[in-house]
DNA sequence: TGCATGTTAATGCAGTTGCATCTATATGAG
DNA sequence: CTCATATAGATGCAACTGCATTAACATGCA
C-alpha cells in the first residue's frame, strides 16, 4: 500500500473547501446577509467582549493582511456593527468593540451559516468518521512535530 | 463520547486551507510565477490535450462562475499560454487549447507548488494518517449517501 | 421559414483586493 | 532632549471579482 503524497490531501481539501464556501456564501446572499469575513470578525470581537481587540490582533486571528483588516473594519464600522475606541497607552492604535447591532447581526448570520454548513458536511459521515476527520484536520493546524520538518 | 458537529470539521478545514494557500501563493509570487488559478486552468487544458476544452467545461471542472472563466481565459490568452480556436459545430463557442509555452509554464508553477505543498502538509502526518485523511476528505467531495440527506 | 426560448460567452459598473507607500506615534541609543 | 528605527494603521492605484446585462448563435415548434 502506498503512502499518499500531499496532493491527495490538498486536492480534495481545496475542492471541498471551495464548494462548501460557495454554498454558504450563496445562502447568506440569498438571505440578504453579509459574508463570512464579516462573521469571523464579529465573532472574534464578541469573544473579546468589552475589552475589545486591536486591529493587529484581529490580523493574527483572522489570517488577514494588515490592509485587509483595516478595510474590513472600516466597512463594519460604517455599518454600525463595531465601534472604534481610542487606545489609551498607544496613540497610534485603536480598540475595536462590537456593538449590540453587531452582536445581533452575528447571530443572524450564524443561523444561516450553521444550517448550511450542517447540510453540506453532516450527510457525508458517520459519527466516528466525523470525529476522526476533525481530529486529523486539527493536526494540520497545529505546528508540525519538530522531528518531521 | 460526543458526536462532533460540522463546525469541528469546517473550522480546521477552512483555517488550514487558508494557511496553506497563503504559503503557496507567496512562494509562487516570490518566484515571479502566476497563481494557482492559472495553474488549475493550464492543468485541465493539458489533460484535455489537442482536443482542448470549451469554456463551459472549464467552468464545471474549476468550480468558477461563467464570467470568472471568461476573464481568466482572457488573461492566459494574452500571455500566450493558450489559444482560442473557433468551434466548428457551434458558432457561439470556442475551443481552448494549451500552447507549448502554456505547458512549460505549468511545469514551472508545478515545481514550486508541489514543493511548498509537500512542506506544508507532509510533516503533520504519519503515512497511515495521511491515507486516512485523504480518504475522508474524498468522502466530502462525492455526493452524500442518499439516505442521509 | 419565422419566431420564441435556451445556451455560450463577453462586458460595464461598482465593490474588493494586493501592493507599495505614507503618516503618526512609540521606543531606544547617545 | 534628539535622532534613528520600529510599529500601528490608512490609502492611492492597478488588478480582480461579483452582479446584471447584452450579443450572438442554437434549437425546437408552428
Amino acid at each position: 500500500m502506498e503512502t499518499p503524497d500531499s496532493f491527495e490531501i490538498w486536492l480534495p481539501l481545496a475542492r471541498s473547501h471551495k464548494s462548501i464556501l460557495t454554498s454558504v456564501e450563496a445562502a447568506l446572499k440569498q438571505a440578504g446577509l453579509p459574508g463570512l469575513d464579516w462573521y469571523d470578525l464579529l465573532w472574534e470581537l464578541e469573544c473579546a467582549g468589552s475589552d475589545g481587540l486591536r486591529p493587529f490582533e484581529l490580523q493574527e486571528k483572522l489570517l488577514l493582511p494588515q490592509y485587509g483588516v483595516s478595510r474590513l473594519v472600516d466597512r463594519l464600522a460604517k455599518a454600525g456593527l463595531l465601534e472604534r475606541q481610542t487606545c489609551n497607552g498607544d496613540g497610534r492604535g485603536q480598540v475595536l468593540v462590537i456593538t449590540p447591532e453587531g452582536a445581533a447581526m452575528r447571530v443572524r448570520i450564524w443561523t444561516v451559516y450553521s444550517d448550511t454548513m450542517q447540510q453540506a458536511v453532516t450527510p457525508h459521515f458517520s459519527a466516528g468518521e466525523a470525529r476522526r476527520l476533525a481530529e486529523l484536520l486539527g493536526k494540520l493546524l497545529r505546528p508540525a512535530p519538530a522531528d518531521k520538518i
